[in-house]
DNA sequence: CCCTTAATACCGCACGACGGTATGTATTTG
DNA sequence: CAAATACATACCGTCGTGCGGTATTAAGGG
């Protein structure tokens, strides 16, 4: 195989191979072997010239997957003529409306027999995109009165795991009906909190993409 | 090594070793070999000779730490002398008070570099108790009016989601501070669903257990 | 523009460790 | 005494990973 000029295709193929397969079987059922098989004639020394090691890779494709969901996020997180509960709203919006989420969809069966996967997202989740995008955002809703909570932190973990993992139809694998009542209780536990940030437009969204998702299961 | 008269004796050993590894190093990072090392004598063969892969050993292993926890969730669930909400009640003031806690406390730091272990107790949680114990209580809620919602299953695996796997410490490698605050913060969604479950003795008892916890890590 | 040199992209093999199996053997049970 | 059980031992295929080698490219001097 020649070497190829512009290396950074070279990893983008290895990664789009090694999402691709790690949805389908699992991380842990994918084997080294298994992407130089797809890779077409490239060998195991390419992928660990590219990377050191096999944990490296999906490191690498989890930070593709929500690179561009962290943008938004911080996109939202720093305009300046928005409350802090407008951005919570303006969030759930985009992450809904989103149509990247579709392609995602297509590929992606499920997590469900990828514990590796799994624990990557939640980790991201919990230790990444909560502290950094929607706990300033909860912190400046306290500031200017949008949002009331003496608990920002642990107010912030738990809507995004409600958000994030709970309502993520790739972990958990819901039907068209499921992923709208979720969205239902979702917003009366906000409402609770005082965070009406779900309207009808949000839940019509909402079983569009979950159709989109059944049918392609 | 002589063949041992009550080979019970000998899977509960390997389960020791094995969840103390688990615990220690995490599932993957342990292998069958370490194991072995860990056994006094034991070889690979007895291993296999009791469970018929890794997978197996491991779902043993999560099968007795929620074996005495769900005996408890179908003891209360049984009871025909509480409402449904009484008998929420109940399950999180048990599953505080219960001193079996603190054993587990002790021998586990924590599940965080442990992908297969968060994913099973995740399964458990969600795929099991969810469904076979605290959904019939909120169903009986519904029945005898002392829970209101459209729709139990959803609220079933929020609550599950919250209280099993966002409140566990071993999860989480939470401090005192933070346990108590996510409890508070817990406590208000439970309210925001009109489920007023938490007294001041649970936050007692949060507390010292939290503080046991601390401790030892 | 060519030649040299260093860096890069990739190949392919070999290694040690891993999960798992087949077979053998001693002990217990009935 | 025979069948079943509780292990031990030797072995297999595959895995992730490291390394020596090679071909291609980029950079720079003349």
């Amino acid at each position: 195989m020649a070497r190829n000029k512009h290396p950074e295709e070279t990893v983008n193929l290895i990664l789009d191979v090694a999402f691709q397969l790690f949805m389908e079987k699992g991380y842990e059922h994918t084997s080294i072997q298994d992407i130089i098989n797809h890779l077409g004639g490239l060998s195991k020394g390419a992928i660990y010239h590219h990377f050191k090691s096999k944990e490296d890779i999906i490191a690498a494709v989890i930070d593709r997957m929500t690179e561009e969901s962290n943008q938004m996020l911080a996109k939202v997180r720093d305009r300046d003529d928005l409350t802090g509960k407008e951005k919570l709203k303006a969030i759930f919006k985009e992450s809904i409306l989103r149509p990247v989420q579709e392609d995602i969809f297509t590929v992606a069966p499920n997590f469900s027999n990828s514990p590796r996967l799994l624990f990557c997202i939640f980790r991201e989740t919990m230790d990444e995109a909560a502290p950094d995008y929607i706990l300033p955002i909860i912190r400046q809703g306290i500031s200017d009165g949008s949002i009331q909570t003496d608990y920002p932190e642990e107010l912030t973990e738990l809507v995004m795991l409600a958000a994030n993992i709970w309502m993520n139809p790739m972990i958990f694998d819901d039907t068209v009906e499921e992923s709208y009542r979720k969205f239902m209780v979702f917003r009366q536990m906000m409402e609770g909190f005082g965070l009406d940030i779900v309207d009808e437009e949000l839940l019509d969204r909402l079983q569009e993409l979950a159709f989109i998702y059944q049918k392609n299961r």
